[in-house]
RNA sequence: GCCGGGAUGGCGGAAUUGGUAGACGCGUUGGACUUAAAAUCCAAUAGUAUUUAUACUGUGGGAGUUCGAUUCUCCCUCCCGGCACCA
């Protein structure tokens, strides 16, 4: 062999140039092979340049797809790039270069770049959403949504900045603050366009079932789309007719109806259709009371964003409409009407009936406003309170009844054991007697420990194991006493109580393991301290974990203080659960779950499904995306642009500063226009259509993308789609993935294509890290230029490497040094075929080599099917320290190696190929396949364990029967050992791999 | 707060899905080659004790199931990603 050294550059852009003329990579259309269609997402040609993030996924789908050419499918591994964007427009508006030349700029750069890494790509398929030829068709897409219905128009918010006299996107928006000048952001209502994704809501649900996406995704779609069963119930407002005298209702939705009688107010949102026409109504307006108050709530909420507004930590806020009652449908009581910004008018019909006995957010508002609170179902599973007080001479006895009272109302079981002294030691028969008592008791079960009842209390839950679901301790303390203290006084024995309690000897991890609750109260006392109460809780680590410090109150006081803490602390939630029907007229004593669908029949109300996904907000007022099709005329109105005038055309005369308006409506000859329908002169729309619009059917126009009479033949989508295996980030679960599932659904259904979901199998793949384990950024210093590693290393490297970094999946940082393990690796290959070719290829003797290679072609196999990369380059690396030792082999099995590390390291592979075989190209070539025969191994080791560890290993023949197997292994001195003089009661033997054996 | 993912030597990671923990690579240490360095090659490399043999400890922490747990169950801690009051 000519070259000693492994150089890529030399050979790297040379294999390059082959494949790329003999056009390898082209995907065949007539062929009558099977097909295999592999994608990644497109990439966005930013000015940055190529990351090595990118590589990472391209490397890994370039593997499967140069496998399953070798597999001898008929390929398609198209690329393309997803070129609308803002940055581009950003750029425009700070530097005055036009989107297109940068992005032209940036895709010749990209190009050079991926180029430069091998990829076996069909660059004859090479699209680009921002040229004519393709937006054209994304303007055709729009159409037939606009045509079936599923493209519409409506008001919607934006965020508008006031000073810049711009629409900003959500990213540019930080802290509520516009990103380049600061000002405050505003919310600005404008008509448009929107995409009916809700409207396939259940067929997206659907088709996920049958997909071969990772679990989390699909999930996450599901979550996104958010299905849930309710009731729609209309509310009477009292005293309010229409001008026609048609009495007025509100509508909610509701899952749970079956809470009505427990409504005693409704909630609607500032937005709400009823708040803005009452507003609007001069004698109606007058209805209302507090007409300042409302109204500044409601340009209060109209400054606030959706984050600010749904910040779950701020307190409820709220305003009553006074004057305003409405009637609940169930009891025909008056109910009150509150605004207020925790209800969303983008869900449901953005007003709701509150029932704050039984959701955990109308409780929380009906508790800071002093509304009525009505329990309506009863939970099934009763709640017992257990109390344990302390001595008889503490000072507590009249609160106990009076809390004991306070919780029977709220619907508790309570218990007040009269308790011993707990220095009695009459202590543990009393437990005895309390333990049958609790027996008979199921369902919830809370015990509050006070004082010396905290010790009592621990025992008990330890002694007897019972699950308790809440724990209350209230336990005095002396402000001035540290733990060091108290632990010497404890030493001292100076307090006997506590000695008594110490000794009852907690485990911390049982109780916590019995305790789902703990909370803690500690209040100022100067008699004694539980003290291992409190070092207990140390390990226990408490939920509610209460120092108080209440000053100069006396005993009771305090005790009342704590009392009426826990009593709040108790009743704090909500019941949200199912149970029996209480209050509720004629239902009482069903369960909530029968009574749901009565109720909603007896008030008229009708069942109904509500999702979570809205509409997709398609318009965008940028300049730098496709072009809406429509044209607006004073005499036909909304018209779509006619199929065969399209594209619709960016044009190039516009001003990118920011005006306030679209940037579009600056160009004159874009926006005026002749209506299509009856010639009058009309205006263009001159909003853009969101980038999400153009990757939701990129992957269709690869099967056909030079075809400028239709988005794609009928023939040829049909053919090459669904694509079989798509790799990219996981970021994209709701949006790009759910967006073209919508797609090609939606097509599907308008009869284009034959199949209904686009991407059978899917994996994301994990983000590099810096060096720093931290994601690279320009601002930390820690990004590493994919072009500097190719020119040090190779592209072949950089690929290894990457796909040896660690599972595809999982995010895993850069290092500079392991990459030189790889090029060690590339260099050996290298090393040891040229000598072998050098020496005139030597053959082995031996069956050992043999053996490595077909268990390594197997490996390998096996782990590209699984996209266990990582692990099939390790055998690669254990097949290759191998050869370097014996380096003798036959020409079938280098050969074989070389094909296996062909889809890796394809430059090296084929500039190898070449001298080893000298025919044809080793990408062109059948992938190798391993003999089974070859890899049986005779002799096998297994480890022998005496009770589980492992004290021998013996070597075996495979196929020695378990006998045998046994006498060997009791045989080793290792194992005498520890089995001399001891009864052996069993003998576990796993086939091919342990023998253990179980002692007395 | 909710949802999802994760935690294994000094580092990236492996482990046939309940069966010998640490494959492979990096790094480190020692040795060979060299005037020397780099490169390369060889050997060692989880920790502790020790003369090897071996023993003990060890997969974020705590319990449990099992002859046997990185793997299964429960509880806890920390890290990463996503979502934001969904009625």
């Amino acid at each position: 062999m000519a070259e000693k050294y492994y150089d890529h550059k030399k050979i790297e852009f040379k294999w390059q140039n082959v494949w790329e003329k003999e056009k390898v990579f082209e995907a065949d259309d007539n062929s009558a092979k099977k097909k295999f269609y592999g994608l990644t997402m497109f990439p966005y040609p930013s000015g940055q340049g190529l990351h090595v993030g990118h590589p990472e996924s391209y490397t890994a789908l370039d593997i499967i797809v140069r496998y399953m050419k070798m597999k001898g499918y008929n390929i398609m591994n198209p690329i393309g790039w997803d070129a609308f964007g803002l940055p581009a427009e950003n750029y425009a508006i700070q530097q005055g270069v036009p989107p297109r030349e940068t992005t032209q700029e940036n895709i010749k750069n990209f190009t050079k770049q991926i180029k430069s890494l091998g990829f076996s790509y069909d660059w004859s398929r090479e699209i680009n959403t921002s040229a004519p030829e393709y937006y054209k068709w994304t303007q055709w897409m729009f159409l037939q949504m606009y045509k079936h219905g599923l493209a519409y128009k409506k008001k919607a918010k934006v965020n508008w900045c006031e000073s810049c006299k711009t629409v900003l996107a959500n990213e540019q928006v930080i802290d509520n603050k516009c990103e380049r000048c600061d000002s405050e952001v505003l919310q600005k209502d404008l008509e448009q366009w929107f995409f009916k994704i809700t409207a396939y809501v259940e067929k997206l649900l659907a088709g996920l079932d049958q997909l071969d996406w990772p679990e989390p995704i699909k999930l996450s779609q599901k979550n996104w789309i958010g299905k849930s069963e309710g009731a729609m119930l209309r509310f009477k407002i009292k005293d309010l007719r229409l001008k026609n005298k048609k009495e007025v209702y509100i509508e909610v939705f509701t899952t749970r109806p079956d809470t009505i009688y427990g409504a005693t107010y409704m909630v609607l949102a500032p937005e709400h259709d009823f708040v803005v026409s009452l507003l609007k109504i001069k004698n109606q307006k007058s209805k209302i009371k507090n007409i300042a108050e409302v109204e500044k709530y409601i340009t209060d909420t109209k400054k606030k964003t959706e984050l600010q507004r749904t910040d779950l930590a701020k307190e409820k806020t709220g305003v009553e409409l006074k004057g305003v009652k409405a009637i609940n449908p169930a009891n025909q009581k008056e109910i009150p009407i509150y605004i207020a910004d925790y209800v969303m008018m983008t869900y449901g019909t953005g007003a709701i009936m509150a029932v704050p006995a039984h959701d955990q957010r109308d409780f929380e508002f009906a508790k800071n406003f002093g509304l009525e609170i009505i329990p309506v179902i009863k939970s099934e599973k009763q709640k017992t309170v257990l109390i344990l007080h302390g001595t008889e001479g503490h000072s507590k006895k009249n609160w106990y009844p009076w809390l004991k009272d306070e919780l029977e109302k709220q619907g508790f079981n309570v218990i007040v054991p009269n308790m011993p002294d707990s220095r009695n030691p009459q202590l543990r028969l009393w437990l005895k007697h309390l333990q049958k008592i609790i027996k008979e008791i199921s369902g919830e079960f809370i015990i509050i420990g006070h004082s010396l009842g905290c010790p009592t209390a621990l025992q008990f839950i330890q002694n007897n194991k019972i699950n308790v679901s809440k724990l209350y301790l209230i336990a005095p303390t002396h402000s001035k006493m540290d733990w060091q203290q108290i632990e010497e006084t404890h030493e001292k024995g100076q307090c006997e109580c506590i000695k008594k309690v110490t000794n009852a000897g907690y485990d911390a991890s049982q109780i916590n393991q019995l305790v789902k609750e703990i909370h803690l109260y500690l209040s100022e006392d100067d008699t004694y301290i539980p003290f291992n109460v409190l070092k207990l809780f140390q390990d226990l680590k408490p939920i509610n974990h209460l120092y108080k410090n209440k000053g100069h109150f006396n005993k009771s006081t305090r005790d009342m203080v704590e009392f009426l803490d826990l009593l709040d602390e108790l009743t704090k939630q909500a019941y949200e659960a199912e149970g029996k029907m209480i209050n509720s007229d004629k239902f009482d004593g069903l369960d909530n779950k029968t009574a749901m669908k009565k109720i909603t029949k007896k008030i008229g109300g009708k069942m109904q499904t509500q999702y979570r996904l809205r509409d997709w907000l398609i318009s965008r007022q940028r300049y730098w995306g496709t072009p809406i099709p429509i044209i607006y005329c004073a005499q036909c109105g909304e018209v779509a642009v006619p199929e065969k005038d399209l594209p619709v055309k960016l044009p190039e005369d516009v001003d990118f500063k920011p005006t306030g308006e679209s940037p579009l409506k600056s160009s004159k000859e874009f926006h005026r226009v002749k209506c299509p329908k009856c010639g009058q002169s009309a205006r263009r729309e001159s909003d853009t259509m969101d980038t999400f619009v153009c990757s939701s059917w990129y992957y269709l126009r690869y099967a056909n993308p030079n075809n400028d009479s239709e988005p794609f033949s009928q023939k040829l989508i049909n053919k090459w789609l669904p694509v079989d295996t798509y790799i990219g980030g996981a970021e994209h679960a709701n949006g790009h993935l759910l967006f073209s599932r919508f797609f090609t659904k939606a097509l599907n259904d308008f009869g284009y294509l034959q199949f209904d979901e686009p991407f059978l199998k899917l994996r994301n793949q994990g983000m590099i890290l810096g060096e720093d384990n931290q994601k690279m950024s320009k601002s930390k210093g820690n990004v590493i230029n994919p072009d500097e590693v190719i020119a040090e290393y190779g592209a072949d490297t950089i690929r290894v490497y990457e796909m040896f970094m660690g599972p595809l999946e999982d995010s895993k940082p850069w290092s500079t040094s392991g990459i030189i393990g790889v090029r060690r690796f590339l260099e050996k290959v290298w090393l040891v075929i040229g000598e072998w070719l050098d020496n005139n290829k030597p053959e082995d003797s031996s069956n050992d080599m043999e053996k490595l290679f077909h268990q390594t072609i197997k490996k390998v196999t096996l782990d590209i099917e699984t996209m266990k990369f990582n692990t099939a380059i390790s055998a690669m690396m254990i097949l290759v320290n191998q050869m370097t030792k014996i380096k003798k082999f036959k020409q079938v099995n280098v050969e074989g190696l070389l094909k296996i590390l062909d889809p890796f390291a394809p430059h090296i592979s084929e500039e190898l190929w070449e001298k080893v075989s000298g025919t044809g190209l080793i990408c062109q070539q059948e992938w190798p396949v391993w003999d089974e025969t070859k890899i049986v191994e005779e002799e096998v080791e297994i480890a022998i364990q005496v009770n589980g560890r492992l004290r021998a290993k013996i070597i075996i023949p495979i196929d020695l029967d378990e006998e045998k197997v046994f006498a060997l292994a009791l045989d080793q001195n290792n194992v005498k050992k520890f089995t001399d003089n001891k009864e052996v009661i069993k003998k576990i033997y796993i086939s091919k791999r342990l023998v253990n054996i179980v002692i007395k």
